[in-house]
DNA sequence: TAGCACCTATAGCAACGCTATATGAAGTGC
DNA sequence: GCACTTCATATAGCGTTGCTATAGGTGCTA
């Protein structure tokens, strides 16, 4: 039941901690249980992590290894919109099965002050929408596209997590998924001659600016791209108007 | 500065706290303070609300008064959409004037414990849909609709709050609105000439079903009505594939 | 063996949410 | 006017929280 044993204290502080965490029924955990759990005493908790929130962070972190594991796991199915699906359905998944871990890393909202692992999932996510638009699928710059879409991915999630487990609609999480993607996608407007006519410009663009970004290419410098993605912007507002 | 006066003490406590969870800036506002300010003695509080949580719960109603006519004080523009747009807009205001509230209300999530006001925004974004299924302008069930939509409407102004406030971009808001309105709106297909076919059906038959339930008739029995929605459901699924 | 980091434990502080108990004030029946 | 009940507030303190000042042990290098 312990973590008694050969480990160093620093991992039974970290296990026991997310065992309480993983255990703990929407309860706050207390120190004094980890160090209990962890055979240690209190001191050694704030000799390595400094407080309770660094080892939260910690554990946090063992978390987001798992989560990002989960959302590289898939092969890359040559789709990139389909691997931003499948993105979406891990991350409801990962809040859902590990829902007081992830209310630690998204649920811990304080004004002004940004969670790491929000940064890190978008920069995943934006990772991948990066491969849509090389490849000409992306209306939007993939950055606003991974925010967008993360902003609501967390959202449907959190809302799922506050439901009580039996009543939990995952077409709540399909739903809305497919709405985001469908309105980051150059598919969308393949029917109207017009926007279809201004929409393959926008999308051609940022797939060319997706490209450049990728190549690491100078060619542009960044007050030119500064007024390219401005052209850009007022080419696709102009167009869904 | 205190509220040392003639008010009762439910009023002054219900004050105090508003305003110190207010200009909290992040950190956890305790009952001391609270009772200090309000110039009561800490049995008085647990006398008229029971717990922090229930004068908490108290505040957070006063703040969903204001919420609530916030977002009914704008005169009905005639297109349900738009209101919803506006509605959006409204709510993500509300957070950002008022970041320590809204946590309080939409942020402190809780496994299996779903805040009454979840619910009530919920249903105030339902009634507003539910005008646009009249018109046959949904493309979804209103509440299915106004699900997604707040989800979405929270993760995002969520986002806008951790995020340091001279960063905050307004854009992931309108972006993001726009692709959950777009999403459930009637208009999304109108190119399409095969789709419109199918989706004019499904919009039809949304009306329909929505002023059915609005002169709550029972035209249709509720095992009819589960296999009228179960059609819908397929076609609109297979209009999307 | 001496000295020096490193790591851990004992004991305790201030602050927390909350409550057992007692006191005052206000209304009610006679 | 007086006993009686009821409601509302205060005094004092309980148990728990996150955290730390201080000291002691352990293993390494010289």
């Amino acid at each position: 039941m312990s973590f008694d044993g050969q480990l160093p204290p620093k991992v039974r502080l970290l296990r026991a901690a997310a065992e309480l965490l993983a255990n703990s029924a929407g309860g706050a955990v207390s120190t004094r249980q980890i160090t209990q759990l962890a055979g240690v005493s209190a001191p050694t908790l704030y000799h390595h992590f400094g407080d309770k929130e660094g080892l939260f962070d910690a554990v946090v972190a063992a978390g987001f290894e798992e989560y990002v594991a989960g959302e590289r796991d898939f092969a890359p199915s040559g789709h990139p919109l389909e691997d931003i699906r499948r993105m979406w359905d891990n991350h409801v998944q990962f809040g859902l099965n590990q829902p007081e871990l992830y209310l630690v890393m998204f649920g811990n909202i304080r004004p002004e002050s940004r969670p790491a692992i929000v940064a890190d999932a978008e920069a995943l996510m934006e990772e991948m929408l990066n491969k849509a638009a090389v490849a000409g699928q992306l209306n939007v710059q993939p950055r606003e596209a991974a925010r967008s879409i993360l902003a609501a991915n967390v959202g449907v999630t959190l809302m799922l997590i506050a439901e009580p487990a039996a009543e939990r609609n995952l077409e709540l999480s399909t739903m809305t998924r497919d709405a985001m993607i469908f309105a980051v996608s150059a598919e969308q407007a393949s029917g109207t001659p017009e926007d279809s006519g201004k929409s393959s410009v926008v999308v051609a663009a940022i797939a060319l600016n997706a490209a450049l970004q990728a190549s690491h290419s100078d060619q542009l410098s960044s007050s030119e791209l500064k007024l390219f993605l401005e052209w850009l912007h007022r080419i696709s507002t102009s167009s869904t108007s």
